[in-house]
DNA sequence: TTTAGCACTCATTACCTTCAAGTGCTAAAC
DNA sequence: GTTTAGCACTTGAAGGTAATGAGTGCTAAA
């Protein structure tokens, strides 16, 4: 796909140009926009061709030009500057972490919160925990008389701990006996092979223990899986609502991304730096008018995450983009830190 | 307020026959669905006087009758019969209580979670601590080199962990002094006394210490506080989107509802067992529109929590209402067994 | 290749009419 | 006194028509 020059600029005009007003551009208005001298008849016929190219829309005969989801994507890979963050923003997005809480399980919905507030879009994290993090500990807490806590510690820094009721006396004795017996069978395997049936092998395997251990057993169970899952949360739902444009589709939308396994579709394998996907690209009804830009980043050598937005097709990405990576980076580096593997 | 017999039973079927349907109710209609014999024009005339006293609005000269919100009112105070929940929903609704996680803190959203989908309303859940939960009990583990987890148990078996890096080497020794500090100034004071002051001043008395343990105590703080603020979630808040005559106040409301000081404010002061309120006595522009139902539950002797709900001010009051209280009975008696106060 | 000119298209708006639902009032019936 | 039938009246919704104007596509000249 070849544009001439004049062809691009003209393009470019009509994107950035709907999207600062969400209405459709008519050659009058890019004419006088417009650097180049050309009269409203000649851009006219570059809008004619670039409408045949289906990178240009029209609602209806009378109206002006509205850019297709294909010309977004041409504007995405070839026309767009992305406008770099200034370090005034800069220093915005770090106070918002700066004053949040240092804790790694809040700082991604911490994130998702403020990239959310930021871009007026809905945010999206997650991590994925990889196969090779294994179970470096397990511990038990006496909290009460027939109260424990039990906590799984993941060798990648990840902890999980639940309060667990149980049936009898919490003695030191029993403490340690099921504090030796869950690690000589637990620590050291990967994270991912703790299933519900090993867990449930186990239980017999206590002997006489079998039924005051399986709810222990069973609540390391649901940690490990909580560890094995990763982290996912969705932030500024209600932002979508904003656009007029939108509000025919909002409501699936909004319906769509409050279902778990569906909005976890939409980050894809992560396997990209950036992505930027519009409308009908996502390949799902209820994204088919709206855009997602999703951009990876690492925790370290062992785990990685996605932070996404999902907005209008009309997003001001020249400016979102470079923002969304910059959240990324900042999330890297204080998860990294926070989450840093150790010997 | 008195009515007569005849005017109750044409307030109720109104009330009932728009909730059903959302359209103004003409007076045939009411005659054809009431047992008692009268003609439209005796309803009209009494269609007439529940207007005159407030009770019925009228869009326009030519509509039926729509029930006005005091209408709505005298109907829960008086003419409303709760319709029983049937061994059939009993036996649904614990079944969702039973395949979800056991663990406390999960409780409480997941029983949001089905409240809202039961209802197709938004279900807030909350849960305060009083000032009379102590401090039990300040645990540290090691996890790692320069790691460890650092863990408030509270009284009222509320348990809350967090990890925390620090800038030296995590000993035995070093642990055993800190948790002996921490327990020696914290443990025994109630939750709510540990201000953020308070932690000042201890960090200052550790000695040779204060630098490596700060952030310790920090983290201590923001424990203690997440279990003095105790536990809110809001639910189901695309649900709104599903009611025609709520489109033009669902985005404001939405929106407020993402608010959390603005949601609390809705929970009202706990001082009641059910509570109903109908649009404008909500005394809030975003509620105008709808309608909250609040009951309050025990958790064990020394904590209480409001389930919500928010929805049109059309709503199924007679069914929703023993609905949401047996939720609280449910949630109730499992966060009592869960979080029992122990010796 | 670019541009001016002009006929053409079509959403939007305003205005009008018709239609139907439902009321309020009056006078008769119970 | 209460209830009811009858009827004029009101009003929003639906449908049709005309005027408006923004913006186009095409043609022919520059």
């Amino acid at each position: 796909m070849e544009l001439d020059n004049r062809k691009q600029k003209i393009l470019k005009a009509i994107i950035e140009e709907y999207t600062r007003t969400g209405e459709p551009v008519g050659s009058k208005r890019i004419a006088s926009l417009l650097d180049i001298v050309a009269s409203p008849a000649t851009i006219r016929n570059d809008m004619a061709i670039l409408f045949d190219m289906g990178l240009l829309e029209q609602p209806h005969t009378s109206a002006g030009r509205v850019p297709s989801h294909m010309g977004y994507r041409y504007y995405i890979d070839h026309l767009m500057v992305p406008s770099p963050i200034s370090p005034k923003e800069m220093a915005a997005i770090e106070a918002m972490f700066n004053v949040r809480d240092p804790d790694p399980d809040r700082l991604l919905s911490d994130a998702a919160q403020a990239l959310a507030d930021y871009t007026h879009c809905v945010a999206i994290s997650s991590t994925t925990t990889p196969p090779e993090v294994l179970v470096r500990h397990i511990e038990l807490i006496p909290a009460a008389e027939r109260t424990v806590i039990i906590m799984v510690i993941a060798s990648n820094g990840a902890v999980k701990s639940r309060v667990c009721r149980v049936d009898f006396e919490v003695t030191k004795n029993i403490c340690e006996f099921f504090t030796n017996f869950a690690n000589a069978r637990l620590a050291g395997k990967s994270i991912n092979e703790i299933s519900s049936a090993y867990i449930n092998s186990l239980t017999f395997s206590v002997g006489d223990y079998t039924e005051v251990f399986t709810s222990l057993l069973t609540a390391i169970y649901s940690l490990c899986k909580e560890i094995n899952d990763g982290q996912f949360c969705t932030r500024g739902m209600t932002n979508l609502l904003a656009y007029d444009e939108m509000k025919d589709f909002s409501k699936d939308l909004l319906l769509m991304l409050g279902k778990k396994e569906r909005a976890i579709e939409l980050l894809g394998d992560g396997n990209f730096d950036v992505r930027v996907t519009v409308g009908k690209e996502n390949n799902s009804m209820e994204l088919a008018n709206a855009s997602v830009v999703a951009v990876r980043y690492n925790i370290g050598p062992s785990r990685c995450g996605t932070l996404a937005l999902v907005g209008p097709v009309r997003m001001e990405y020249p400016k979102l983009i470079p923002h969304i990576e910059y959240f990324a980076r900042m999330l890297s580096e204080l998860l990294s830190e926070a989450m840093r593997e150790q010997p």
